[in-house]
DNA sequence: TTAACATACATACAGATTGTATGTAAAGGT
DNA sequence: ACCTTTACATACAATCTGTATGTATGTTAA
């Protein structure tokens, strides 16, 4: 069968970020070796390093996909809220779905960091999933009168929030308390 | 000269522990080799792999040395404070200024979870840093009369928003944003 | 259509790294 | 003084990563 070069490219950056996003996330990226990933995809490290310039650049195409994967399952779930703060509540439990596939607090929150550097993640969380977030609050701040000065702090500790909970949640941690104390927090915000 | 062995083990793994720190915070715990390490304490691998087991092992010693010295200083630091709000808030400040040391960010926030996984961490954390957090939590709510269940959640929530405002100010943000905002989520949830 | 080139992938190789095995010297107990 | 244990150094085997090189397949233009 003869294949155009545009397809194979994308099949095999499929195949490989494939392969490389389960080794990751059961092993962790400094313990799964490229030969592994290879294997997973039935090609050879040829291949691989054909299509990525390192190891690093590989698992940077998986965490891309994975923060694209999350930030439309947001986008998708909070739809239509009737008011700011129920947007933002909404919100927050699409995250923590997104987050409870298996894996993506790994990648996302643990691995992501330590090998691409918190100044990269920060860029891909402001690109993606704090968006929503963002535009929540700014709702909530317009509709309680409050100043929007410190409209990227908040969002930015209310984000880490979110993340330390999808962390707890996955070890073990009660949602439902874990969904309280953050509506408690974003009330706690909107008084003037 | 004739030093007993207790000594030797003790000078050795603490010249072992500092080489490390440095590099550790220099090029990240990937990217420094453990012949780098001995080089920089001026010994050979065998003493390395005489006192820890293995490479991470050492790494465990150093983020634990690490933790310790940012509790002690938060605990000498929040010696009295008039009410529970300052207490809170002047043990928010000398967290920041513990994090401020050079690596710091780097050791305890992203590689540390990475490496040692988020479940140690988490235990670390609870062990040093988020005691007096908790405690001053459990003083606000009693005084302005709030139902403390969800104390340990908040504590960690909170404790997450600390982490991520390190990181941010770190980054180049205004410390002084962070700690207004910090103030009005104490005030927040301190409202019955 | 075919010669010329570019792209996709495989194989082979060099350097470096980790953990272990083994050897030696110093300390501790009897 | 002897024997055991601990502290450390050296030597080795098994990886792993990135690069260099080779081959096949796709693309373009005369």
């Amino acid at each position: 069968m003869r294949r155009s070069n545009s397809e194979r490219t994308e099949t095999m950056r499929g195949a490989l970020i494939r392969a490389a996003r389960g080794l990751f996330i059961e092993k962790g990226y400094a313990d799964t070796a490229t030969p592994e990933i290879v294997n997973a995809a039935g090609v050879t490290r040829g291949a691989l390093y054909h299509h990525f310039v390192d190891k690093k650049a590989l698992f940077a195409a998986v965490i891309a996909d994975e923060a694209r994967k999350v930030s439309e399952e947001i986008e998708s779930a909070s739809a239509a809220s009737a008011t700011a703060r129920d947007a933002i509540l909404d919100g927050t439990r699409a995250y923590f779905d997104a987050l409870a596939v298996p894996g993506r607090t790994r990648l996302l929150l643990l691995d992501g960091p330590a090998v691409l550097g918190s100044d990269a993640m920060r860029e891909l969380d402001e690109e993606y999933s704090e968006a929503s977030l963002k535009a929540g609050l700014r709702e909530l701040f317009a509709a309680s009168g409050k100043a929007p000065d410190l409209l990227d702090v908040f969002t930015d500790l209310l984000a880490a929030a979110f993340d330390r909970a999808a962390l707890a949640i996955e070890a073990g941690a009660s949602r439902q308390d874990y969904e309280r104390a953050i509506a408690v927090l974003i009330d706690g915000i909107s008084v003037k």
